[in-house]
RNA sequence: GGGCCAUUAGCUCAGUUGGCAGAGCACCUGACUUUUAAUCAGGGAGUCGCGCGUUCGAGUCGCGCAUGGCCCA
């Protein structure tokens, strides 16, 4: 980080302008200012307040001088409203005072409200103060803020410049206050479990590593929050669930950031046909209170989440678009030598479970785009999911695919502690084989298990690719406020 | 990790065959008391992402690097 400021011949400009006010008597940084309307307001409710008296804050967006009156945009979080301010009413002295304002100073105004000859309700101010004086220029009024780089770097900017960026992270918090409404109307209990632990279970991916100083304890940041919830259902919850963030160390596209927002619930004496129920019966809710409806587009291709959801049996979705029978496939050299004669890239991967990852990806997923389940996960890589007692080598796990994503994971929950450990056993030696993604053992969830944990449905949910399908926005990174950048310099 | 593309004024973008660095908005000065992408007249503003090279001469050509984007893995 730079301390040195970066100044050109406008930041001195504007830098000797706030000293202008200092001189003249008035902080350039002003203290509280009491409002009686937000500027979005005022327009619609003129009927009532033509002639009456507001008082109204913001950021001057555009101004227009006109010699001895002038006209201005002030834009708060609701809205605009447009200033004006004539000399005859001001007197000349405060008139003065307008030509220190700048684009971007932040004022407080107090004024009548009245419409123009061209029909905009305005403002014509009787008195105003300034708020808080901008060294830096906004960016361009009319293209607004393009540069991605600069949008995401500087997220502050964009909001100003783009008022659309504003409606998704609205739109962001909606959702997140439906689901917690849909899930507390159920009795779900919102709870918060640990962001640092010494193991990070519960997904296949890579953690972030950290160091504990006082306990010399090196720890890790969680990948996600199964492992804890499930502790929680020993103990006796009912039903839970949080919504956090959860990381993952590994590459950055328009689908993945490092830090992400992650919902999981647990409910206790149900299974994965309970999840299937709650997911068809959840996403569709959350549609309608954010947009109204359960149909929507996503960069031109339209989704309807209107249940039921066709449930998809995963090997018979391999079958139906590779022509192969999973389930003969028996060794690691096997699975490899099939996704090479298909016609996969496996570079590094070596195994039967990440031979399949791939063979999804690749062949079944793209397919996906309406909601559909696709059911009964084998057991190789679902190794927290109920073994089938049918077929013990498929487990009772969905994933929910929307848009040829996953977007929402879920099983019965495996809640026998010596299945359990011959699981982690299992993921143990793939990770012994070089699967870095392999999930790492725990014995200190072995052991609450141990204890008895009740039958169970689980979930989990990506929140931002849900944000993302519900605002058409084509990167996680529009709808992250400020998603991880690579610093300048 | 690989390929392609982008990077020029605060912002949005032009820049021809290698020949003085451009426009609009923003900014400054002046005019203007119902404008609204205000208008009119004038003016200032640049490490052309960074570095090395080719050349009499590089924003432009070559190589390397940085940041970002898209695609692939």
């Amino acid at each position: 980080m730079t301390t040195e400021i970066r100044e050109n011949e406008e930041f001195q400009r504007r830098k000797e302008t706030a000293t202008r006010w200092r001189t003249a008597g008035y902080d350039p940084y002003g203290g509280a200012f009491l409002r009686t309307h937000m500027a979005g307001a005022i327009a619609p409710a003129f009927a009532e307040l033509e002639g009456k008296k507001v008082a109204v804050a913001g950021r001057l967006t555009a101004i227009r001088r006109q010699g001895k009156a002038s006209f201005a945009d002030l834009t708060d979080f609701t809205g605009k409203i447009q200033l004006y301010v004539r000399e005859d009413v001001l007197g000349p002295a405060d008139y003065e005072l307008c030509d220190l304002l700048d684009l971007g100073d932040i004022i407080g105004a107090e004024g009548t409200v009245f419409k123009t000859r061209r029909g905009e309700v305005t403002v014509e101010i009787g008195s105003f103060r300034l708020l808080t004086k901008a060294l830096r220029p906004l960016p361009e009024k009319w293209h607004g803020l393009k540069d991605v780089d600069l949008r995401y770097r500087y997220r502050y900017l964009d909001l100003i410049a783009n008022p659309g960026v504003r409606e998704v992270f609205f739109k962001r918090t909606q959702i997140v206050k439906a689901i917690r409404g849909f899930l507390d109307a159920r009795g779900f209990v919102e709870v918060e479990t640990p962001i640092l632990s010494l193991v990070a279970g519960g997904g296949h991916a890579r953690p972030f590593t950290t160091h504990h100083n006082a306990l010399d304890l090196d720890l890790h940041l969680r990948i996600a929050l199964e492992l804890y919830h499930k502790r929680l259902l020993v103990g006796g919850f009912d039903r839970v669930y949080e919504i956090g963030h959860c990381f993952r160390n590994e590459g950055i596209d328009t689908r993945h950031n490092p830090e992400f927002t992650m919902l999981e619930l647990y409910q206790a004496y149900t299974d994965y046909e309970g999840m299937m129920a709650l997911a068809e019966e959840m996403l569709p809710e959350v549609a309608r209170t954010v947009l109204g409806t359960t149909r929507f587009v996503y960069q031109g291709r339209e989704i309807d989440l209107s249940p039921p959801w066709p449930r998809l049996k995963m090997m018979d979705a391999i079958r139906e678009r590779t022509g192969l029978d999973w389930l003969a496939v028996e060794t690691d050299e096997e699975a490899v030598a099939l996704g090479e004669k298909l016609g996969l890239d496996l570079r590094g991967r070596k195994t039967r479970g990440q031979v399949l990852d791939e063979l999804l990806k690749t062949f079944v997923e793209p397919h996906l785009v309406q909601p559909t389940f696709l059911v009964d996960y084998p057991i190789e890589i679902s190794p927290l999911a109920k073994r089938r007692p049918d077929e013990p080598r498929l487990t009772y796990r969905f994933e929910l695919f929307i848009n040829g994503w996953e977007c929402a994971n879920a099983f019965s929950e495996l809640n026998d502690p010596l299945d359990q450990r011959e699981r982690f056993l299992a993921q143990a030696e793939e990770k012994a084989k070089g699967n870095e993604e392999a999930m790492s053992w725990d014995e200190d969830f072995l052991f609450a298990l141990e204890h008895g944990m009740p039958p169970a449905g689980g979930m989990g949910i990506g929140i931002d690719r849900l944000v993302m399908l519900l605002t058409d926005s084509p990167s996680i990174r529009d709808v992250i406020l400020f998603p991880l950048m690579r610093p300048l310099k």
